[in-house]
RNA sequence: GCGGAAGUAGCUCAGUCGGUUAGAGCGCUGGAUUGUGGCUCCGGAGGCCGUGGGUUCGAGUCCCAUCUUUCGCCCCA
């Protein structure tokens, strides 16, 4: 039996065409992040599986991480997410930062899960993060930060909708609104997570079993029903109004708005899947009918620190997957066409090897990428080879180009030839590479 | 973890009722008087029909299992 070609199951091989486009991903990811003073940091793969068990959901814990023990008896985890460790790093050097703190970092991630159309079992993840600061002021900048990445990437307004919601107003809503227990809190948010999944006779079925006699007689149902309905915050009751969550995340709505922010929402339905989200969260959907899902989110998560045993330190931060991230660019035709980090791809027209070597040597020394094709094959070959893989330019170097030292460049995409000196070679190569 | 669909050449696929040496297009490769790709013409390589069992005189075709891909569910990015 011959041996796969096959990568691991819902993982995938990055050919130098895939390879171009991750990078071109990252660069425009940490390019836009930059912009706003965040730094880069990053970590081990593996961490303690410990890490994992005091928080997040349960189930990622149980079912979809990695696990393994070392050769030491070590219970290991392959990362899930990145959060727990920035949380650890910050907590290990609690005292000696400089807050606020702004971090980021584009790690590979590993769930083990059913893969499907947009979810992998191995994906890169940019997570940004902004650690010491209680203020509202920290979740616009994060939020300002993701819809600068998105605009960069070429997207529109009308492509995306952020939606916002605050974890302390649905806690406010279940706990003494509604005179929920902890246990119907939990399986409500949950519910609530998944309630557009679902059709609305099923949704309404499981949230009448979830209530008690009591609750029931008291209107509970309608009520959950009236604020799951409001779009507005102006249209929360009173009680609702006056919270400070809610007036943040009015703030947050009026600001983003004034910086050119329209397509934002307040969206009560919002809740997210980890339950280390303390107040606001957000998540950002993707407008396409044929992709209409969540693309990426965060929120604030002020606990997670303190469970190092140090002080917390309040944090907002949110991730943005590669996978949906291309997806959202493929459905919006934002692709950009990308070619070959190599220039120049040189073609030696004859048994002057030696010299057109020193020639190339040269433009490389002046900063040039130039792949040598010394096969000595037919020319139209040659420059098959140099078009198949995305070089822009071929430059021919034969006994005429080494006797004037004037060189064929010839552009690959529209077939214009013309003879140059190297330092022009090298300023219009360097020219189109700009842009 | 639970359902549905699909696996034939590098890619996209055809292959009748189970019947001889398994097909096309594209791609790859060589050539059309040796310094120019994309067009045209001619030649060539390339298949354990995903894998393992079973039924049958005979299986790419029917049955079972398994792996992989894919769509949905759970969950999430």
């Amino acid at each position: 039996m011959a041996l796969s070609t096959q990568p691991y199951k819902g993982a995938r091989d990055f050919y130098p065409e895939d390879k171009r486009l991750q990078k071109y991903m990252f660069r425009i990811m940490r390019e836009s992040v930059e912009k706003f003073g965040y730094e880069e940091y990053d970590a081990p793969i593996l961490e303690s599986l410990d890490l994992y068990l005091a928080k997040t959901g349960e189930e990622i814990v149980n079912e979809q991480t990695y696990t393994f023990e070392d050769r030491g008896g070590r219970k290991v985890a392959i990362r899930p997410e990145m959060t727990p460790t920035v949380s650890r790093m910050v907590a290990a050097r609690r005292q000696e930062l400089a807050y606020p703190l702004r971090w980021y970092s584009i790690p590979n991630l590993w769930r083990y899960e059913r893969p499907q159309h947009g979810r992998l079992r191995e994906h890169w993840q940019l997570n940004v993060d902004i650690f010491g600061s209680e203020d509202v002021q920290a979740e616009l900048e994060i939020i300002r930060v993701a819809d600068s990445i998105l605009k960069t990437f070429g997207a529109t307004h009308d492509m995306y909708t952020i939606k916002l919601n605050s974890r302390k107003l649905m806690d406010f809503i279940m706990n003494e609104y509604l005179g929920l227990n902890q246990v119907q809190s939990y399986t409500l948010s949950k519910l609530i997570d998944r309630m557009h999944k679902m059709p609305a006779e099923a949704f309404d079925a499981e949230v009448e079993a979830l209530f008690s006699p009591s609750q029931r007689e008291a209107g509970a149902h309608n009520k959950l029903h009236g604020l799951l309905k409001t779009k507005h915050l102006d249209a929360l009751p009173e009680r609702l109004r006056e919270l400070p969550s809610v007036v943040a995340l009015q703030k947050l709505l009026t600001q983003l708005k004034a910086m050119h922010i329209p397509n934002v929402i307040f969206d009560i339905t919002v809740m997210r899947g980890f339950d280390y989200y303390t107040d606001i969260v957000f998540e950002v959907n993707d407008t396409h009918p044929e992709n209409n899902r969540s693309m990426f989110g965060g929120g604030r998560y002020d606990g997670l620190v303190g469970l190092f045993g140090v002080e917390p330190v309040p944090t907002v931060g949110f991730g943005m997957g590669d996978v949906t991230l291309q997806n959202f660019l493929e459905g919006h035709d934002l692709m950009p066409k990308l070619r070959s980090e190599t220039d120049v791809f040189a073609i030696i027209v004859g048994d002057v090897a030696e010299k057109a070597e020193k020639v190339i040597d040269d433009l490389r020394e002046m900063g040039l990428h130039i792949a040598v094709d010394f096969t000595g094959r037919k020319i139209d070959k040659q420059i098959k080879t140099a078009s198949k893989k995305d070089v822009h330019y071929a430059l021919f170097i034969g006994e005429r180009e080494l006797k004037d030292e004037q060189y064929v460049l010839r552009n690959l995409q529209t077939g214009v030839e013309e003879r140059h000196s190297a330092s022009r070679i090298v300023s219009i190569v360097k020219d189109y590479r700009e842009d």
